[in-house]
DNA sequence: ATCCAATTTAGATTTAGTCTCAATTAAATG
DNA sequence: CATTTAATTGAGACTAAATCTAAATTGGAT
């Protein structure tokens, strides 16, 4: 729910751990992926970067991106193309998701029973977690009955 | 009639479904994913098909792929690099993973409670599931402890 | 304020994936 | 089982994605 800028966060944290340099860019992409709402991918990444006019290179966004990803800022999504796909994990309502293997339609859901069992497993395993992602393929109701 | 001696299965049964045609190649390509143990991407595999003097085009390996996956014969898997990973779904024994962020080991685990629930889900959404991918994503036991 | 290793930039390069079109083939039809 | 035709394939050109390189810049330690 907390975005502090300037606060020590995630991220911050996670690159003073590795005795990385919080660079100016680093800390733009961070601000940038923690307020966005949707799924991206490194070249939309790249292009919004363009519009703000930040003059940070492409290259910069490759590599900044597996930083992201192990601090667990982002995770990789539901790719329904070719390309990874990355979503933002600061500040959102935790859901899961159904995906039809016919029509491709997400519906998304939340269980709290399975959460619940999700930190047993953890804690027998002497497991952390950071962010998780359940999703189940199959067909919808509406694919179910155009099978025939 | 089929000139076939197999047995319809998920994928000849998919094709049918969507007036695909039963080719050569979409059979071998089926019959090797479903022999697979491990992990594989597009490239991969074509160069087992080399490896087997089987005359398989890289295009055709790119286009049959999202068949395989639409039919639910292998899903996108647990994909540690840039590339897109999958595995065959056929007969392996289900098992989830939980992820590290910063050792990339991957555990497996299995809960018959996460299963029970997913079932009440797919229920209520009135889906019909052919397989599903569950993983957690943190910090394994040492890497926790090395955390200082 | 200085210094140095880490990082960034821009663009070249490499690698992954798609597209085109002539040739081939599955399978429907008579 | 010969004919027909629309789908599919193969080969390689082409496009897009991702990585690499070397010079310039910068964070942050001293």
């Amino acid at each position: 729910m907390k975005t502090q800028t300037d606060m020590p966060n995630r991220f911050t944290s996670f690159l003073e751990d590795r005795g990385l340099k919080l660079t100016y860019e680093r800390r733009y992409l961070f601000e940038k992926v923690s307020r966005l709402k949707g799924h991206f991918n490194a070249d939309s990444l790249y292009e919004s970067l363009q519009r703000d006019k930040a003059r940070i290179a492409r290259g910069t966004v490759y590599r900044t991106i597996p930083l992201l990803l192990e601090s667990g800022v982002i995770q990789k999504s539901v790719g329904e193309g070719k390309r990874e796909f990355f979503e933002s994990q600061t500040g959102k309502e935790h859901h899961d998701h159904l995906v039809c293997l016919k029509c491709h339609k997400v519906i998304e859901f939340h269980s709290d029973e399975i959460e619940k069992f999700q930190d047993q497993i953890c804690e027998k395993y002497d497991f952390e977690m950071v962010f998780h992602d359940h999703r189940m393929y199959g067909h919808c109701g509406s694919c179910k009955e155009k099978k025939k």
